[in-house]
DNA sequence: GCAATGCATCATTGCGCTAAGATATGCGCA
DNA sequence: TGCGCATATCTTAGCGCAATGATGCATTGC
């Protein structure tokens, strides 16, 4: 074999796929022309821009996002990590920024850390690995570490469905603490002497903690009643439980006639326990859910409940995200915490004087 | 200016973020040895092992999987289409899968279609652009360019929550048509002598259809009474509809003694309408839900539904998608559908003679 | 009539990494 | 001692694209 001067080219993997080249040299232009073309079509002359998509069409041409990523050293990638993926409140939450991110062209990646900050932490390492455009979490509680990886990172950080501190730059959602004095007001103007909270997995879901405290402030500030807090743990037959938790607290004080519950599941519970054992709602036991879920105006009576706003939360968090990655100037990322609010919406399962 | 022999270099965007190269530097090897160590750690050396590890935590080392899914002309991504993140079946389904995913090193790309074919095909071709290492859809129904760009994509398909054709490659699942049939049979069985079928929306949602199909062909064949099928338009208020829906059909047909729902929120309204109007359930009425969704016990009485296994039909498709994707081989991907069955879960709205 | 200007198009470089193939190193065995 | 072989490490060439700055070409102003 004779020396060969020039090392011979190696053997590639072929992705087979058509690439930019390919459409360049079919529509007989430079690949920079398509590549304009795909970026600001408008910069590109009519007679070209015809040939470009014909090209394009008759090769079925899919631009590869991650060359592009790579080259353009930013992606269009928004990573959003929530508790769980199955619980309807951060469902549509995501529904909407889904909706919203789709638009303006920008994929979700999407995990659920289990209401676990170290997996959230683990979560972020691994979506910081993709270089995504920007962050959304949930809530206010994060690790050390996971402020420090997305703080050194460099991009645009969404928390939602709460707000407080530490902000890690934008913030989309509601004071908790205001949902449970806000329930706990209602239900005393309602004429109600003692009322406990009941919630689940108090220690891990910061924020249906953050409404438990809220409620608690309320009620030692009201001098009426000392708070009661009753913590279930998470269960398969929750909404049972609360049922079994609610009759075992007026067994035991037979002087409560009021409850504050963590989600409007619980308060369905509830209200299925007072039937079977007779207990009139609201009269001798006034019950306030949160989240309106599909089922609380039809549960008998209707569930007076705190209605988040589910999806506006989703929205505006993504509207401004999405603004900020454009933009790519971090000066003009302002630290930013819109309260959405919330909303309670009375019906039959409380008094109104 | 002198004419420069050698164009120099031009500005570029830079990222100080670390790169393998410095980390490569600061360990004194060469970068491919710390690709390597990344990849298959156990075919470096201990010592060279260590002097990797240590320099990638002095530099805090993200590496870039972007870069490095180019290079491997293979993404550690895969692409999940269903048709509502807010249903809480998918969600369960999509916590399994990612559950398993991210065990495996891969990440979920989500999107919802929002029953939508065409959006589907939008989805799915934004997706592509990405190079998923799969995809998984929900269903078998899907729009030509669909079947098109993934058939052409050569990577692996899956397809979940039901069995059928056109397959993709792999589906897991279980026999919708079979549901329907079962909840007929199981209330025929408790003496029903007049059944109909509650359903939302069975133009889009297939698989309901397919349920309500399945109830069709089983009340014909049955030669009792003649199949009727209520299809309630989408709505917020859904659960109440379905009290009113199921109100009005036994106004208008007091022999009607049994309703099939399409999910259990459906079964929910019509057992609170009954309970509303004195109906005895199941005595008068006997209801059948779909789902077993956490009230199902707890309502009153407890509902008679049908479960189905939503977590493993995410836990096994992803397995053998994962699979899929490490052989890299398609030939070692035959056409396969895993029959993943459902359970009847006999409760109080229905007799049991 | 010629420079100055604006605009459309192009050539070029490298984003950070993987993986193929080349090279070095160590080891067993004749 | 020397050869073959296996294993560890390195050199190198792109992956497909974005974006920089250069080039060509038409238009305008003086």
């Amino acid at each position: 074999m004779e020396p060969n001067s020039k090392p011979k080219s190696r053997a590639r993997r072929n992705t087979q796929r058509a690439t930019m080249l390919d459409v360049a040299h079919l529509a007989d232009v430079s690949p920079s022309t398509v590549s304009l073309y795909l970026r600001r079509p408008e910069a590109v002359s009519e007679k070209l821009r015809d040939k470009v998509k014909q090209a394009i069409d008759t090769l079925h041409y899919v631009p590869n996002r991650i060359a592009g990523s790579l080259a353009a050293a930013r992606s269009r990638t928004i990573a959003v990590v929530i508790p769980s993926i199955a619980n309807s409140f951060f469902a549509r939450t995501v529904e909407a920024m889904q909706s919203i991110s789709e638009k303006a062209g920008y994929n979700l990646l999407l995990a659920n850390s289990e209401y676990d900050l170290k997996r959230e932490e683990e979560l972020v390492r691994t979506f910081l690995e993709w270089s995504p455009a920007g962050v959304v979490l949930t809530g206010c509680d994060h690790t050390e570490n996971t402020q420090g990886m997305l703080a050194s990172a460099g991009i645009p950080v969404g928390q939602m469905w709460d707000l407080g501190s530490p902000s890690l730059g934008l913030q989309v959602g509601f004071d908790n603490a205001a949902v449970g004095r806000t329930a706990l007001q209602h239900l005393h103007q309602g004429g109600c002497q003692r009322v406990i909270y009941l919630g689940v997995r108090l220690d891990v879901d910061h924020r249906a903690r953050y409404r438990a405290e809220g409620y608690a402030a309320a009620a030692s500030a009201s001098g009426r009643h000392a708070p009661c807090i009753i913590d279930l743990p998470n269960n398969e037959h929750i909404v049972q439980e609360a049922g079994k938790a609610i009759a075992a607290a007026m067994a035991s004080d037979p002087l409560i006639d009021g409850v504050i519950c963590s989600n409007d599941s619980l308060a369905l519970g509830v209200l299925l326990e007072a039937q079977r054992r007779g207990i009139r709602v609201p009269e001798r036991l006034s019950v306030v859910g949160f989240g309106d879920l599909d089922f609380a105006e039809c549960t008998i009576p209707p569930l007076t409940t705190i209605r988040p706003h589910r999806q506006q939360i989703g929205r505006r968090l993504m509207e401004i995200l999405i603004e900020r990655c454009e933009s790519q100037d971090s000066h003009e990322w302002p630290e930013q915490a819109i309260d959405v609010g919330f909303e309670l919406i009375p019906r039959n399962t409380t008094r109104i004087i």
